[in-house]
DNA sequence: CGATAATGATTTGTGTACTAATTATCGTAC
DNA sequence: GTACGATAATTAGTACACAAATCATTATCG
């Protein structure tokens, strides 16, 4: 009796391998984005700001997913190191506007160079990685479908 | 010009999918674990003791490509809610024997309902969940690789 | 107009996650 | 048998990630 009948088996649970291959390819950007300055979270921000800045913290979180109290110490630190800048909307004191400065610009040629350097290293070829994002893109509407 | 030809495009880049899907998937597990009184990361530590407890930190670590350092106070906190045991090896006691309690085996029983219970929130037909978990599987074996 | 509800961001608390440094133990070579 | 390199785990430091509580500002209703 191998484990084939075992349902709590771990190498068949579909959230290991999701979690293992998150961590993993998000290690694979770390070499990259370490001499920007940049995290992977931090990466992603940019990557939004440099597609529409300005944008808010509630803007970005649904654009990003991520919860607003992850994104506001990670917003002050793009800000220290001098990539954004933090200003209150002069129309509703209440929003932030998150914008670039003209560092922030200029990291995007660099960070051009990223995502080609990442598919060089995975070795993957291009029809395996639609089909890995047309699968993932399916997961998260299930998800997002699942929330009761 | 729209955004088709932008390489940074966020909703093109894998990474990104690849951590929201997991995020995600990882939270709708929560409410299930919550009244185990178990998080995602402490739930596969408890599958692989399931598997084949005991259990060294570095086979842990192995097994769940987890830092030895994220392990340490994880297992702590399993030792403190009482389902795990920590003792050292008697034959080296340099290794930790990490091995279930009473209470941990119980779990199980509880734990066996959470993979259908999470298929059956997320919607998606089993052919999908296994297209997925060999698109997760090929990429990272491609991340493995890469790493140099 | 003024109390109140709603909204946007921040703060607090707990728990990952990784790198690097530290500690304790073991094995080996001299 | 003692110094020494290797190994296993822990600790320290930084940075997510989320839930819940808080705070400031705006909108709304009586």
């Amino acid at each position: 009796m191998s484990d084939m009948a075992d349902p709590l088996s771990l190498d068949r649970q579909v959230c290991f391998a999701l979690a293992i291959a998150s961590r993993n390819v998000i290690g694979l950007y770390r070499p990259l984005l370490e001499p920007m300055g940049l995290t992977h979270p931090q990466y992603l921000v940019m990557l939004a700001l440099w597609e529409r800045a300005p944008l808010s913290v509630k803007e970005l979180s649904k654009l990003l997913r991520l919860d607003p109290g992850t994104l506001s110490p990670l917003l002050k630190r793009l800000e220290a190191v001098g990539y954004i800048r933090r200003r209150r909307d002069s129309q509703d004191q209440r929003v932030l506007a998150v914008s670039l400065t003209p560092e922030g610009h200029r990291l995007r040629d660099e960070a051009e160079k990223v995502p080609p350097a990442i598919v060089r290293r995975l070795g993957m070829n291009l029809e395996e990685l639609q089909e890995l994002h047309r699968s993932l893109t399916r997961v998260i509407a299930a998800a997002d479908g699942a929330h009761h």
